[in-house]
DNA sequence: GAATATTCGGATATTTTAGTCTTAATATAA
DNA sequence: TTATATTAAGACTAAAATATCCGAATATTC
């Protein structure tokens, strides 16, 4: 089970982190992409055509082309990329599963959690992706 | 999409919470519960046998039967109830997808996702299920 | 003992998510 | 202009999660 963000949300937050990591309009394909980073082809293409359509990425065809951000990294955050793969319905869902989440009628955890939320909110604005690209310590993001 | 926990887990949690507000020893049948919960008939009973067969839950047949805690409710915990659906990968895994979620080779969001994820922990083990059912303030529980 | 109300167990069905394949479009370079 | 390397798009398949169905077992009540 992926928590929180689904399977193609977590491949985009890696895919994109990466490309954050390049050279501005230095194109990089999705063949360096999944050698990279380990990710199913053609389940990525499919996201990066997504994305690409909503923006985040542009993308060129042929020979020395691939995909790069659509728009200067400082501008974007992780949220922009959940917000556009899986979109931002646990920002305000019950984690126990109620069809209402609010402080009117709260579950058990709701204050708990509704702190929590703030948090991961947080987690997810407080850099935009090229403070978070140059501290990731992952071996598959050296010398990208 | 459910979040964090999947969707048998959400009914799991919110079964055995409603079971925890009946008086000791009185059996409450999959009817009463789907409802008061609505959640599917069947997909509730193959919850609930999976709990009682782990031991969170006793059962009886025949008129009269359903189902009851296994054990007092001031020994059981929310998190229990997830260890026994879900399992607990949730609490060592990279909330970005990546392989490893350790301190060693963290993302570019562990510290924060490992902080986050404690006060989860904290969220589910903090209060006993008695006490966790009485901080329902949600009109399904209500009279129970 | 018969009728009834429940859980039990396993098979099946449906829906969603994940992943694959194939063909077309396009850009580059020889 | 031709060969080649890429993305684009959509159909297809596979796997997992969710949900349903049915017959058997069992306990209660009459
Ligand atoms: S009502 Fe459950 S988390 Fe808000
Ligand atoms: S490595 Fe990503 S959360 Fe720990």
């Amino acid at each position: 089970m992926s928590l929180i963000f689904s399977r193609q949300c977590e491949y985009a937050l890696q895919a994109v982190l990466y490309l954050a990591l390049k050279p501005h309009n230095e194109m990089t394909s999705i063949k360096e992409l999944t050698r990279r980073l380990d990710i199913p082809y053609h389940f990525l293409a499919k996201i990066l055509q997504d994305l690409t359509r909503k923006g985040l990425l542009s993308s060129l065809k042929g020979p020395t082309g691939g995909f790069a951000l659509g728009m200067p990294a400082k501008d974007i955050t992780l949220f922009h990329i959940v917000e556009a793969i899986d979109g931002v319905d646990f920002m305000h869902s019950c984690v126990m599963g109620f069809p209402e989440c609010t402080g009117k009628n709260p579950c058990a955890v709701h204050e708990k959690w509704a702190g929590l939320r703030d948090g991961i909110y947080t987690m997810l604005v407080s850099k935009n992706i090229a403070e978070m690209a140059k501290n990731m310590r992952k071996p598959e993001y050296q010398s990208a």
